[in-house]
DNA sequence: GAATTGTTCCATCAGTTGATGGAGACGATG
DNA sequence: CATCGTCTCCATCAACTGATGGAACAATTC
């Protein structure tokens, strides 16, 4: 039942956990074929062996990475969840653009590599991603978009990805949005925050409002 | 005067356009590491050195595309003005995104090659990208955002970035989200459309009318 | 302390990748 | 026909990449 994953959460400082962190941060930089197994390795400090040792292939590693990521995002939506039950909706909305942006740009490897996933092909067949309709739907209920996680339309789980979107654009465009507009880190992260309440709140208020 | 570029837009059907044609599709799949020069040469149907020929060493073939993609969107961008010029501004939001969706979904390659650029490291340090930000005053402009184009907010090109980027989002996406949704090819474009107005429109309508 | 197991590194391999030099093919020009 | 410039391919290189076997070392168990 213990996983490599699990295994490498429970001790941090073990040399599977490292090299996990470590590729997260490099496969999220570079992508999966722009990253290499020596980049990895050599960034922990110990040889591609090792990596190989613990891991397996670099396919499986990036497999564990992304299921990582995926752990972390549920984690994180669990939160916020906790944090909006039972206010309004504009409230929700706002409450929850705010401390997912904050946890993503913490750790823009995730908004990367969910962006890498969804439209970067893999030279070999890619394993379809069986989480992310899960994930969707658990923001539908927690955002009362939908009332049974079981049955969230297409309509919806369209609005909710242009949600997530939009947030992990901006985290994982960063360094090109920011070197465009010549903003320091903070600005920059305050002036996301209020674009994406702009764009997003009035929608969903008014499309609420209406029914 | 008469650079690689303009001699490939000219004749279509020369070498230089059919390899740069290719090689737009293989580095908008694959992105600049995942693509090869082999791939790209081989799907043209000639030999890799022959590339070289015409391109020069892959970054400078990479480069060429970029610049296609660019002068491409902004002739978009040109047509899309044309035909919104004097409406009120959600009839302007509504026909520019049916517009450009509709071209990219033609075009996908563009949306890949530009998400890319936003966020894929390459191993070499990367060109600062100048057009983009000419790109965006543009439609600040034509969208009537900004009097002046040359003196447009960070703000305001913050939200143009959202409007694009989601756009170029669900073009990228194509695969992916529509085998999660199981949903044919029209009907997907036709929902995206139907998310991009829900999501976009409420926001700048209600924003202008604020004013 | 001996045996077993777990972990790390060194050396190395085969396949891939970016890149080039040179030979030949082709058409235009004289 | 001869010559020249343009274009394409074949052969080949060095560097890089993913991957592995085995030696060395450390930790654990008995």
């Amino acid at each position: 039942m213990a996983s490599p994953l699990e295994k490498a959460r429970k001790d941090p400082d073990s040399m599977k956990a490292r090299i996990l962190n470590t590729a997260r941060r490099v496969f999220g930089e570079y992508g999966f074929h722009g990253a290499t197994t020596r980049m990895i390795a050599e960034e922990v400090g110990v040889d591609i062996s090792t990596l190989y040792y613990h891991w397996g292939e670099k396919g499986d590693l990036y497999e564990a990475v992304i299921l990582d990521i995926n752990h972390d995002l549920k984690q994180l939506l669990g939160q916020v969840e906790g944090v909006i039950h039972g206010l309004p909706l504009d409230r929700r909305m706002d409450i929850a653009i705010d401390m997912t942006s904050a946890y993503l740009f913490e750790h823009p490897e995730i908004s990367n590599l969910v962006l890498f996933r969804y439209f970067a092909k893999t030279r070999d067949e890619a394993v379809l991603d069986f989480q992310v309709p899960e994930i969707i739907s658990d923001i539908a209920r927690s955002m009362g978009l939908a009332r049974d996680k079981r049955q969230v339309s297409n309509h919806v789980s369209m609005r909710i990805l242009a949600m997530m979107n939009s947030i992990h654009h901006f985290v994982s465009g960063e360094e090109f949005f920011r070197g465009m507009l010549k903003m320091a880190r903070e600005p920059y992260i305050a002036m996301v925050q209020e674009t994406l309440k702009f764009m997003l709140i009035p929608a969903f208020v008014s499309s609420d409002a209406a029914e």
